[in-house]
DNA sequence: AAGAACTCCTGTTGGC
DNA sequence: TGCCAACAGGAGTTCT
């Protein structure tokens, strides 16, 4: 499900229901997500206060108050629900409740001191949390090795030039490698080529000179990403089957797709007349326009 | 060793 | 109407 974008629309959310809280209770409802939980999930967590909540890529950080950090990934499906105080429970054996969430799904629930409740919800489960010491961060296996932050100050055509230079996989798997830049999904990577009029299978490497210098497309690439990314945040994320914000409030992005979901719609470009067109590429569908993203 | 394919899981959709 | 294959915002693992 979510994308950079998505994630930092639900960081946004959970943010003033959570800082500051303390996890009077939680509940874990099953053994795993895609992974299972950490050892000692419940009782590591019990009792510890919220001092921070940071996302990096795609991953929510909850720092707490003991130097353990809850770091939470959302997969495809993953979502939280904020609900306030004195919100009753949901009805036992519910199968599906007024905002469209699976209530047999709610994996995971923080009662914080508040009174508040925020519950990780996942369908397909192949979302993740785990626990571990805050300095062990920046050198655990998920955040070592892991690609720039590409709404920081990193992104750039020279860095993406150097990162993609001599590739020959095509540039849509090259954006979605979380080894060079880390947060893009399908959604902004077919819009981020569409909007650089490049074509999905060229080689990454053709944005780079052989020594890895920037060429144009390397320039206009960085700054595409970036442009995408900052609409879509303002937009509050995109909502296509099951996002929704915390409060349950939806993204509204998705009205600003140009080609992803399009196949077979007109281009949008004025004057252009060429179709959207999907491949499949790395078993992922990819949607561009025939006519602004040309071969070469 | 890079790049593609397969895998996890459940729900929805579109074609016959 | 019903059935079922295809597909869905991710990414770790396994192949070629």
């Amino acid at each position: 499900m979510p994308e950079l974008p998505e994630v930092e629309t639900v960081r946004r959310g959970l943010e003033p229901a959570m800082l500051g809280q303390v996890l009077a209770r939680v509940e874990q409802r099953r053994p795993d997500l895609r992974f299972p939980l950490p050892e000692h999930f419940v009782e590591r967590l019990t009792g510890r206060r919220v001092e921070g909540l940071s996302r990096r890529a795609k991953y929510l950080i909850a720092d707490l108050d003991d130097g353990e950090a809850l770091i939470m990934h959302l997969g495809m499906s993953g979502r939280f629900v904020v609900e306030a105080p004195g919100t009753p429970p949901t009805e036992p054996g519910a199968y599906y409740n007024e905002i469209g969430r699976h209530l047999q799904h709610d994996h995971v629930v923080f009662h914080l001191g508040s009174g508040a409740r925020v519950t990780y919800n996942d369908v397909r489960r192949f979302g993740f949390m785990d626990l571990l010491p805050r300095a062990d961060l920046e050198t655990s296996k998920h955040f070592a090795g892991m690609g720039i932050e590409p709404l920081g100050n990193e992104l750039s055509g020279e860095v993406l030039a150097r990162l993609f230079a001599g590739k020959l996989a095509p540039l849509k798997a090259a954006l979605l490698d979380q080894r060079l830049v880390a947060g893009l999904g399908n959604i902004y990577v077919c819009e981020a080529l569409f909007r650089a009029g490049l074509h999905p299978e060229a080689a990454a490497g053709t944005i780079a000179t052989p020594t890895g210098r920037p060429r144009e497309a390397a320039h206009a690439l960085a700054q595409i990403i970036r442009e995408v990314l900052d609409e879509a945040v303002a937009a509050g994320g995109s909502t296509l089957r099951d996002f929704a914000h915390a409060d349950g409030s939806l993204g509204y992005f998705q009205h600003r797709f140009k080609v992803y979901d399009r196949e077979g719609e007109p281009c949008v470009t004025p004057g252009c007349g060429g179709l959207v067109k999907r491949l499949v590429q790395s078993g992922r569908s990819t949607f561009y326009c025939e006519s602004c993203q040309p071969k070469r």
